[in-house]
DNA sequence: TTGTTTATTCTTTTT
DNA sequence: GAATAAACAA
């Protein structure tokens, strides 16, 4: 530890206001602080440790702090190391799951799991899931996948594993859920994989489970703080009272106005009830906002009064005035995204910096008519989250190979690049890849190693061979201690994965050979970085990894970014778009007034990220689903009073100033099944001209044009309206039949 | 079995 | 309008 400091010392090193003071020296556990945005949380989270490291000689291994990204656990961390001047290396900081996860990996073989287990992704969850669901013979139709993940989500976040809620369901839909939950986590354990949810209930599980190891991890956490308390779930609080409920050193902080993540299971009561659960609970109330102006602020404030179910409070600061919020009305969202990143021009040759701007929405479809905008007006951007980089095609595959080297029982990564490249294994040899490992209880990984798998076309049968050459090869590097990165670059040429995109010379293949570079890179610097390091820890790095993780304020772009994105951050000028009924509030929160709410707290995290200007846009009409719809004011702006806000008003000028961007397309109409299915059947005998106001007519003997295939003559006519077929002889010799609606045919 | 074309659905938000 | 599933031609 550090030489003897005086008993102010970490006080005078950082500038606390009384009752940021106050709940940073209390002594009196546990401890509930509720922080309005803006009031200088993180500041008063960063002190605690601190203080407690420094004043109450805690060793930073004995703390453990929850964060709500990688990225704050860092922040906070480094911030620590400063104020306290040594290294804070073995404290226990980072978010829920990754802390679990490493908790998880040390006690594996007490749960039925090797320290090797695979982290699923959502994607890969839809994958085991659509397998689980087949195997059980059910309909994707009568049972959606993501329905039924988000069921076994819901359970998973309050700690009920399938034998807790056996026999529960109410209807049939129930019950076939609750079946498909229970193969659905037998077939994880099979595989050695955990999702997401799993890794916090597993850790609650387990130290329930286990009373010796409970207690290690009590004795060891002596202090037990959360960040972001009101989007903890059920599970992330057992797991809390869990660690902290012997001693009650526990420390927490949040905003229940801010709780944007109940639809992922997070509950407000949690904050809301802290004291029922944790009693003797001392709390403090942050209420002066250090970040926004008073206009700011007042506009916020107004919008989340409406809410009801809230602690009760009021934030103020002591900036008064600022530019007064903006409500500006386009006509359409291009006209939106051009007048924004007009402003935006503005404020940037007025000389507020591209990087302390934000562009916030409420769906990540939103950002394209942004991207587009700044594209062409060559406005440097940033685009946080969306698609990340490690959920991309590419580097999905090269992740599952070696994901598959680290755990050989991950089927999913097994079937996912079973036949990628390409190497003649299709779908009939990969059931009976399935099926033959289901027989022998082996994973398809060992079946393919093994080399006995039977009935299979010659094809095939090499196509597996290479794959089980390819893995013995990668071993055989890992027994070398080869680094990771060359082990990939080694599959990679192997099986011809860089060979295909590099003959395919698009511009797609290019930016995937692009990617699959910055992967290797990546592995590189990482390898580098981390002697011990492997492979296997490369991967839970980045499958725990956030988008906003891997963003970089300093570079000087604009910021573009969901409203979820942007919780924790600020901005001198915050621009929160597409202000509509429907899309913010989404219309599917319309008819839940608990979601509504959750809604408006998503307007005002948006409104108070913003410290000196806020505007606010809305569109008359917004393109959705290949459509222009028509679109209104969202109500959140009607609740919140006119003197508050300017309102200004694009579409005239708009309309005559930019005739071009109002862009009229004909509405396709779209022939519905069954109406087609149906007047069919009323038909008897082939009446065309109901259908034919927008086919062509054609005959036999008739000569067409076609788009790709060039001049041709119709030989023959079978079935009529939206169904006729066309076989089409081409003047290259090759004949087709095509559907008459889709052919885009031209008489000549 | 494979690539291509066609049909359908879809949008919240993410660890 | 884009992504994905189904259908089809080769």
């Amino acid at each position: 530890m550090t030489s003897p400091t005086n008993s102010v010392s970490i006080l005078q090193r950082i500038t606390l206001n009384p009752q940021q003071k106050e709940a940073v020296v209390c002594e009196k556990w546990p401890q509930l602080v509720f922080a309005g945005a803006g009031t200088g949380k993180t500041r008063v989270l960063t002190a605690k440790i601190a203080y407690l490291i420094e004043q109450r000689r805690v060793y930073p291994n004995r703390i453990f702090a929850a964060t709500f990204t990688n990225k704050a656990a860092g922040e906070m961390r480094s911030r620590v190391e400063n104020l306290v001047g040594i290294s804070c290396k073995g404290m226990w900081i980072g978010t829920f799951h990754s802390m679990c996860a490493r908790i998880l990996r040390q006690q594996a073989h007490r749960i039925g799991y090797t320290p090797a287990f695979t982290i699923f992704d959502q994607d890969d969850q839809l994958s085991l899931l659509r397998a689980v669901m087949k195997s059980l013979e059910l309909d994707e139709r009568t049972m959606q996948p993501r329905h039924a993940l988000s069921v076994i989500s819901k359970y998973k976040n309050r700690c009920l594993s399938p034998e807790d809620v056996a026999g529960t369901g109410k209807s049939y839909y129930d019950q076939e859920a609750i079946r498909v939950y229970e193969h659905y986590q037998k077939a994880l354990v099979q595989q050695q994989a955990m999702d997401f949810d799993d890794l916090i209930a597993n850790a609650v599980r387990l130290l329930r489970a286990e009373p010796e190891v409970l207690q290690n991890y009590r004795t060891m956490f002596e202090y037990v703080l959360v960040d972001e308390y009101q989007d903890t779930n059920v599970a992330q609080f057992h797991l809390v009272q869990l660690l902290a409920s012997g001693h009650g050193r526990v420390f927490v902080v949040g905003d229940d106005d801010q709780s944007i993540y109940g639809w992922r299971g997070a509950q407000v009561e949690n904050i809301l009830s802290f004291d029922r659960h944790f009693p003797n609970t001392t709390t403090f109330k942050l209420e002066e906002n250090y970040r926004s102006t008073q206009a700011v602020l007042d506009f916020a404030n107004a919008v989340i009064r409406s809410n009801t179910r809230r602690a009760p409070k009021q934030l103020w600061t002591g900036k008064a005035g600022g530019a007064g919020v903006i409500v500006a009305r386009y006509g359409d969202d291009r006209q939106e995204a051009q007048g924004v990143v007009e402003r935006v021009s503005e404020l940037s040759r007025a000389g507020t910096k591209l990087g302390d701007m934000a562009v916030l929405f409420r769906t990540n479809a939103q950002s394209r008519a942004f991207e587009e905008a700044l594209r062409r007006r060559n406005v440097p951007y940033v685009l946080v989250g969306g698609i990340s980089f490690y959920e991309r095609k590419e580097i999905k595959d090269c992740l599952a190979y070696l994901r598959l080297l680290v755990n050989p029982k991950d089927d999913v990564s097994c079937d996912r690049i079973l036949n990628v490249p390409s190497r003649g294994i299709g779908a009939k040899s990969r059931d009976t890849l399935i099926e033959a490992a289901r027989r022998s209880s082996r994973s398809m990984l060992e079946v393919i190693v093994a080399g006995d798998c039977t009935g299979l076309g010659a094809k095939s049968f090499s196509g597996l061979e290479e794959l089980r050459s390819v893995f013995l090869l990668m071993r055989e590097l890992v027994e070398q201690s080869r680094a990771p990165n060359e082990i990939l670059q080694e599959m990679l040429t192997v099986t011809g994965y860089i060979d295909r995109l590099e003959s395919e010379e698009s511009e797609e293949a290019d930016a995937r050979l692009e990617n699959i570079n910055e992967l290797m890179n990546a592995l590189a610097i990482w390898s580098q970085e981390n002697e011990a390091g492997g492979i296997a820890e490369f991967l839970e790095e980045v499958s725990l990894a956030t988008d906003i993780d891997r963003w970089d304020k300093e570079t000087d772009s604009l910021n573009l970014m969901t409203l979820h994105c942007a919780k924790g951050l600020e901005f001198s000028s915050v621009f929160v778009v597409g202000l509509e009924d429907g899309l913010l509030p989404s219309r599917q929160n319309f008819d839940d007034e608990a979601k509504l709410a959750e809604e408006c707290r998503l307007f005002y995290v948006g409104a108070t990220r913003a410290m000196r200007t806020l505007e606010c846009s809305h569109v008359d009409q917004r393109w959705r689903f290949g459509s222009l719809m028509p679109m209104t004011p969202s109500r959140f702006l009607e609740a919140v009073p006119e003197k508050l806000f300017d309102t200004v008003d694009h579409t005239r000028v708009a309309a005559e100033a930019l005739p071009s961007m109002l862009s009229f397309r004909p509405q396709r109409v779209r022939e519905s099944k069954s109406g087609g299915g149906e007047r069919r059947k009323i038909r008897i005998e082939p009446q065309h001209d109901e259908f034919d106001q927008d086919i062509v007519q054609y005959r036999m003997g008739q000569h067409v044009m076609h788009r790709t295939y060039g001049p041709g003559k119709i030989l023959s006519i079978s079935g009529f309206g939206p169904d006729m077929r066309l076989t089409i002889l081409f003047n290259d010799g090759t004949r087709k039949r095509l559907m008459a609606r889709f052919a885009n045919l031209e008489s000549s």
